[in-house]
DNA sequence: AAAATACTTGACCATTTTAGTTGGATAAAG
DNA sequence: CTTTATCCAACTAAAATGGTCAAGTATTTT
């Protein structure tokens, strides 16, 4: 199985996406302020999220990635899959050649459950996601804290409490 | 997500015991012909399947393991769980605090999925596994194979295709 | 045109995990 | 007392993970 936190990093970044879709495109570098994912790593994300025909791509200054369909034409499988993580739990990968291009004791099993949790991801959007009230609420949290942290490089005097 | 060759073969091997436990006990090293898997890998995951109460072990010839319960009564994940492997898929295991102390955005997407995998792998025994067709066939299909390798190993001269 | 901003690409790397191996100790059966 | 089998503890090569670093390319603002 290959979910790993390079997959729940893609969806992560690419729910963030769609939470600040509202006109700019959203700069990389507020995505890794705020979801506090390294920034080159998320160039390597989204390089190929971009070549999947996820997101477009809008360079210069006021430049940044924007989803490239409606959220709620985006299932979570998609983002994962983009990133080159697939949903199968089997060693064969659906192969049925498992032990010695025969399917092992145990091939329909993972297939069964590689069955279950991609229909699960793919029964659930991002705008769904969006929707949900414990999203938003992370998302609050997170846009106040990246605030302050805006105010406290622009040098300002007040003492906001940031990640206490 | 923890569920990689480790879980796969110690399912694997649970059920290869649940199908051949008729009476004796069975050594590892028949599980290790008919499943392709290391013994001395075998030995162990059976180390800990019996320090969890799953299998029950018998030394000296004639020996070897034997389920503890019931194969009805045992369902897969109890052998994942078993061999330290969990079905979590979130990135802080369930505690929320995958980001600075705070659940990160998509930690109820994790949470979620872990749920529905383990509701499912909860949801089917070795028992039933045992009654499945296509799991008799492949059992079949090693156990005649496996009899061809013995022949072989005691010096028959008929010839038994054994893995073409 | 220059500077700033942002994306692109590829190489690199430390750490952890995987999937075992090696080598032996212990126990029971014959 | 030898054989068969489990038990146990180190050790390890290779792969995967989760990134970083460096150098460059493209675009837009000023």
């Amino acid at each position: 199985m290959r979910l790993t936190t390079k997959g729940r990093y893609a969806v992560t970044a690419m729910l963030d996406l769609a939470i600040h879709a509202n006109d700019a495109p959203v700069p990389l570098a507020e995505i890794s302020q705020r979801q506090g994912i390294s920034l080159s790593y998320l160039e390597q994300l989204f390089s190929r999220l971009r070549r999947q025909g996820l997101v477009d791509s809008a360079r210069g200054p006021g430049g940044g990635y924007r989803l490239a369909r409606p959220a709620s034409e985006i299932a979570v499988v998609h983002v994962i899959n983009a990133i080159d993580e697939n949903v199968n739990v089997t060693r064969c990968g659906g192969q049925a050649d498992c032990q010695d291009g025969d399917p092992c004791l145990t091939h329909d099993l993972w297939c069964d459950l590689s069955n279950q949790i991609h229909e699960f991801l793919s029964s659930i959007s991002l705008q769904q996601l969006v929707e949900r009230r414990t999203v938003r609420e992370v998302a609050a949290r997170q846009d106040s804290r990246q605030q302050t942290i805006k105010y406290k490089a622009a040098g300002t005097e007040r003492d906001f409490a940031v990640s206490s």
